[in-house]
DNA sequence: TGACAAAACGAACGTTCGTGCTATATTGTG
DNA sequence: CACAATATAGCACGAACGTTCGTTTTGTCA
């Protein structure tokens, strides 16, 4: 839907509140009442344009991470994914704009946000659990916390890389990535 | 002052741009004109919110930690310190909040925003030197990287108990944290 | 007490917001 | 070719937006 595919590139720029119908009309060559009929309301506009991105996001970054074999290539595959995931997004990663957005602001949004949080950091679990299977990291590690920590680690790269202009952020992710790697081997 | 002290409040919930003179006005029994002519523009009011924000936090966050004995306790108080600064938002960190939100949205606040980031790195990076010096951190690490790996556990923490609210995650932190510590030890 | 500056006020500006209602195209199916 | 379904458009609404205006209140100092 480009109407989706367009909201999501204005939403990872102003936030998803910053969405408004007339500009996204404007943005499609649409009139307003046109877009509007497609979703009732603004709300649902915004569920479809996290639900569109969740979809995007599966097939760019989970899935062809689980096509690589387990365990640190997969992991690393992941890595890259999402920070080209969220290179190709005008202003970042939506999933990480949205949720400090709406860490405060309740609705139906945040709940819909909640649960693809959620799943994304039981994905992170399941690729530490695969890892451990094939041996590259050692019995006994808790997945979750690994999840915690791989998932800041992405946080603060894409601070640095998308206020900041840091030349060096890509080093400093790499080096951080493989000293995480490293404790859990 | 009582405006910017609301309006800090009312940013950490809605963002920096969700901060409307109107609200502002009601929530602090003022009228929008007689608000409004202590700032003479929105931008201007954002700026302020954004300096009053980094006096408190430079006041509660900086300046203890400072007073704390240089090292690994140091750290341990600007971690704690920073915890407790983002518990007393509503809405989380306002400096989180912004950075993600003026990512890509050129104009005052951003460049207002990138000397406060830039200044919190810096002050990151002096720490892990006074480290150095006694004796907590080895010799020849890199303080910039230091700085990286922390801001990162900060953010990773604030996701997570901002958005989800996992009952682990100040465990998870400081579990995050020692590890880190250990890495430069 | 009177003069003067600072601060707060209410009202209105033009614009945009999200959301309805109604009518006209466009499309797909029999 | 007809008809139903869907999509888009036009127009209007009340509310809120940031901003400007001229006026009134408040506080200070001579």
């Amino acid at each position: 839907m480009v109407i989706l595919e367009s909201g999501l590139d204005m939403a990872s720029q102003l936030g998803l509140e910053g969405v408004s119908i007339g500009a996204l009309a404007k943005k499609t060559d649409m009139s307003k009442s046109g877009l509007f009929a497609h979703f009732q309301s603004k709300e649902n506009l915004q569920i479809e344009i996290l639900d569109y991105a969740a979809r995007i996001f599966s097939e760019d970054v989970i899935i062809p991470a689980l096509a690589t074999e387990a365990g640190i290539p997969r992991i690393k595959a992941l890595v890259n994914n999402w920070i080209e995931w969220s290179d190709n997004l005008t202003g970042g990663c939506i999933f990480v704009t949205a949720s400090t957005d709406y860490s405060d602001r309740p609705g139906k949004v945040r709940e819909c946000l909640l649960g693809q949080q959620g799943d994304w950091i039981a994905c992170l679990c399941r690729i530490a659990e695969s890892a451990i299977k094939v041996g590259d990291f050692r019995e006994g590690i808790e997945c979750e916390q690994f999840a915690f920590d791989l998932y800041s680690l992405l946080l603060g790269f894409h601070l640095y890389d998308k206020l900041l202009d840091d030349s060096e952020t890509k080093k400093r992710q790499e080096i951080a990535l493989e000293r995480l790697l490293a404790n859990y081997k």
